[in-house]
DNA sequence: CGGGCGACCGCAACCGTTTGCGCCCCCGAG
DNA sequence: CTCGGGGGCGCAAACGGTTGCGGTCGCCCG
């Protein structure tokens, strides 16, 4: 049986490979016809429409595809004609490789995943290089559909998604634009409640560690002018939720220090809690706007000798596994179900609606790493 | 001349604006040639070969695109043209999804997307149903190669892509198929060199971990036979590798116990390390053949109260993060530079030489989980 | 024996571009 | 005035398939 099993396959191989081998072009619909005696369609139905042909001739049909070593109908001429590529396009913030080194963007292209394989379409990741000006491969990306991961404000990739004739949903941000469907969460209302979860600890003199809040570096303190303008609405959304939070519990965010940091490692949250804590000292909570950055503040604060919760509070923002372990006091959000959601809003087109824009709930995780400050 | 054919293309595309007004037919590059009269030649240079025309026309054919919504030469045409997808295709073991979920798989993602981004193409995953048999979804796709992780022996899928005309590289398994190239690492000898760190500790009773041996699931005790007939190439020589090991140090293989789990997480590794220490309470070494069952063993070894490494040992494979973090003797294995070698391999396709296979190093991580047996 | 009915298969019109050449015309040199 | 040359643009043949319909033919039923 197993011996069997193998023949085939080798059989199997080595007949494919000899269909490559050829410096002849590959055989196609046509010329397999033009060799049975029979016209295209009859080839083609032999494919796609396997009731509309005789069991025999169908047979005949595919028996000689395997000697000619035709490989069935070529996809993107099928693409061509039917006008489906069977692909969903994603379009991420930063270059391709990074989506799999951030967790939450991880996660998001699991959701994804699911409801891509769930629908037997593909997942085309669209390369585009940050800082690169071209936008051709959004152009030439042959997709159904786009799913656009977190992009700034005005960006030039996703103009050129716009401009393509097919639908998009865009996750978190940008928001408002007029008919795309969108699924996020609430920034902001989740950084209030955070904020009020903090004040009611007691909490007035906070620092925060925020991501990059537009495309220049600016490996420093953000003035609020800066926070307000920010290219990247989620970070705009999130300080924003915080000073709605501290400011309703009497605390002027003018005075709030708010440290940014472009590249999203732990190692830049360390080292930006270390520039935060050394301008201000005074500070008794620490606010990080993503897991990452506090992950990286956490160990800072404890290599230099802080206790956390007792000296010092520490919380994050999206609640990835690794801060679930750490015990990190954070605002869960869930990643996973919004990329499924948006594979879905993008594949089940069925009522094919005005706008929606899918909220999806957040909560927050109370922690080991907040307490009270220290009287 | 021109003229009339001119007018040929103005009332087809009219009538195709009249068949479907509702759902509002893009412009095609024939209907800005009409508007503009000119011929598609020079709307396609236009785009193409900027230099083929002067620049007073070539601004004039890209403001009307833009005046009438014509975004651009269509992707699936033009790919059926130049016959270049700009894209390769992945071939996943798993479910799509599951790409996602194991680390080792995420690194190799990351480095194939670092390949594909200087590259510029687009990384198009293929959509497989483990169970299901349909293959279409791989002759569906468009795209210019493939890269395939680490599928079984004699895989559906695998072969409906040796079928397809285009270039093939595979990562780890299956190996030797004649005319593709291929990235991985030499297992067997890794699993040698972790097999005599142990036995040179003084281990002689131990007990394998490994991953899924085939597609039926058994979770439980392998047979040898199990073993040499694994489906898993990778874990085949893997556990090869240790047999060689252990028996060159005097360890009679079929006495050693190997306890076989079909799903790849910490829970699984944990489960099967209770079914192991239950039935084989002697052994003083349990050997995982991936980080995941190692990193799930020792958490269930301390849950249940064993000292590591004072009076058991635990080991990996494959060098994930985690591991390094929780002090796992393992082996590291490079998976981003497999991810990035089989994308090059792919990519880089100017000596058409005949079938190369890469083999990258292992290093032998010895770390907190390994010790010399209690005596 | 006529009519109707499936089962099977082919016609022909697209799908939207790219590209190797060839053509035309204007311009400067001889 | 002739002629070579080159810039700028168009011709037409692919590229490889899909599909709404319509045609043919054997067979069964009344």
């Amino acid at each position: 049986m197993a011996l069997d099993r193998n023949s085939r396959y080798v059989a199997q191989v080595a007949e494919a490979l000899e269909g490559r081998r050829s410096t002849r072009r590959t055989a196609t619909l046509a010329s397999l016809a033009a060799e049975l005696g029979v016209s295209r369609t009859t080839v083609s139905n032999a494919y796609n429409r396997p009731d509309q042909l005789s069991p025999a001739l169908r047979r005949r049909v595919l028996d000689t595809a395997r000697r000619l070593g035709y490989p069935g109908p070529d996809p993107v001429a099928r693409s061509l004609r039917t006008r489906k590529a069977g692909a969903v396009g994603l379009l991420l913030t930063e270059a391709l490789s990074y989506a799999f080194r951030d967790p939450v963007a991880i996660q998001f292209l699991e959701g994804l995943a699911l409801a891509c394989e769930d629908n037997g379409s593909g997942l085309l990741l669209v390369p585009v290089s940050p800082e690169a000006e071209d936008v051709g491969a959004v152009a030439r990306a042959g997709v159904d559909g786009f799913v656009v991961y977190s992009m700034p404000d005005d960006d030039e990739h996703f103009a050129a998604v716009l401009e393509r004739p097919v639908p998009v949903v865009v996750c978190d941000q940008p928001t408002d634009v007029p008919d795309v469907d969108r699924v996020g969460i609430d920034d902001q209302a989740a950084m209030v409640e955070l904020a009020e979860h903090l004040a009611g600890l007691g909490h007035r003199r906070i620092g925060v560690l925020c991501m990059r809040l537009s495309l220049d570096r600016n490996d420093g303190f953000a003035s609020v002018g800066r926070q307000d303008s920010a290219r990247y609405e989620v970070q705009r959304r999130r300080l924003a939720g915080l000073r709605d939070g501290f400011t309703a519990a009497g605390v002027d965010w003018s005075t709030v220090p708010v440290v940014e940091r472009f590249d999203h490692t732990e190692a830049a949250g360390a080292h930006a809690f270390e520039q935060l804590t050394e301008k201000h000292p005074e500070v008794t909570a620490v606010v990080c706007t993503s897991d990452i950055l506090a992950l990286g503040a956490l160990r800072a604060a404890r290599a230099a000798g802080r206790d956390v919760p007792g000296e010092l509070t520490v919380t994050g923002f999206d609640g990835v596994p690794a801060a679930e372990r750490a015990g990190l006091t954070t605002v869960r959000q869930p990643s996973l179900d919004k990329g499924r959601a948006a594979g879905e809003l993008l594949l089940d087109r069925g009522d094919r609606q005005r706008s929606r824009t899918l909220l999806l709930p957040t909560e927050l995780m109370v922690r080991a790493t907040s307490g009270p400050p220290a009287s």
